[in-house]
DNA sequence: AAATTAATCAACCGCCCAGTT
DNA sequence: GAACTGGGCGGTTGATTAATT
């Protein structure tokens, strides 16, 4: 992470896009690329007072020449106190699959369903799975393949996977064809998956959860609490131990609490 | 030890939708 | 009802790290 932040550049939006909602942005500079520590921590602090839908208004109060988009991506994927990180459980693995099974690449809807997990990362998670499974069947096609010597997860995997055989032809592998090859006109048409929900697999959910709730203290849907004592996310880390002493301690640095009045209040 | 390849993850882009004016 | 705006979502990319040759 800091090695990238080392890489951070400004870019010029002008000429970047066609997005008219984005052309009021080109006359600023706006900051691209990963993200600083002090970045995260002013984000953290307007957060904490204006709350995680403002992202606009976050954007341009704090000072952090990101768009709101930007702000809120970070949020959700990287500084929410409520994130799980690590590599995913095979309970949540087998989640993941079954879910998508119903829902294709729904990967926010997904991701409700898998306390501290973001859409992001169970996104990248089902990419790289595929691509293992494509060139794993790859590899069975080819004659002169070996048997496949698959983790325990894996095989639960392909089991749960291949109880519904999806097509994958040649050149695209199921990721890319976003699971089912009907389910994307269904979404879009707003009809969606409501009605699959109930879970007529032969394997209970609740076991799952159950399995989940034992490692993870993590409510679902428990949103934003700032009183969060299991925050996984490294910026909270550091953030616990010195961001409320860096804003007595570097004075008006961040000013949040001069901004929350003066916002808050009109 | 160096080079190459694969895996992982953070971040951006563009589209869409719902709410507001 | 049309235009505008903010936020959410899925897809994609690029950088970094790990594993392999």
């Amino acid at each position: 992470m800091l090695k990238q932040n080392q890489a951070a550049v400004f870019k010029k939006k002008v000429g970047e896009t066609t997005d008219n909602r984005q052309m009021k942005m080109m006359q600023d500079e706006i900051r691209k690329g990963p993200w600083t520590e002090q970045e995260d921590i002013l984000l953290i602090n307007f957060v904490h007072l204006f709350g995680d839908r403002r992202w606009d208004f976050i954007a341009k109060v704090s000072g952090l020449n990101r768009t709101g988009k930007s702000c809120r991506l970070r949020w959700v994927n990287y500084l929410h106190p409520g994130l799980k990180r690590g590599k995913m459980t095979p309970q949540e693995e087998k989640l993941v699959l079954e879910l998508h099974e119903k829902w294709g690449n729904r990967w926010s809807r997904i991701a409700r369903k898998l306390p501290g997990r973001t859409d992001n990362e169970i996104k990248n998670y089902w990419r790289t799975h595929m691509r293992k499974k494509a060139q794993q069947k790859k590899r069975d096609i080819s004659p002169s393949s070996s048997s496949s010597t698959n983790s325990c997860s894996e095989s639960n995997i392909t089991a749960t996977v291949n109880s519904s055989p999806f097509p994958e032809p040649e050149g695209a592998t199921f990721y890319d064809t976003g699971g089912h090859p009907d389910q994307s006109s269904a979404v879009k048409n707003g009809s969606s998956t409501e009605a699959v929900q109930g879970g007529e697999k032969g394997y209970s959910f609740e076991d799952i959860w159950k399995d989940i709730e034992n490692e993870s203290s993590i409510e679902p849907n428990q949103g934003c609490n700032f009183s969060c004592p299991s925050i996984a996310s490294p910026v909270w880390d550091y953030c616990s131990d010195t961001l409320w002493k860096m804003d007595e301690e570097e004075g008006k640095m961040f000013l949040p609490y001069e901004y929350g009045t003066l916002f808050l209040t009109g």
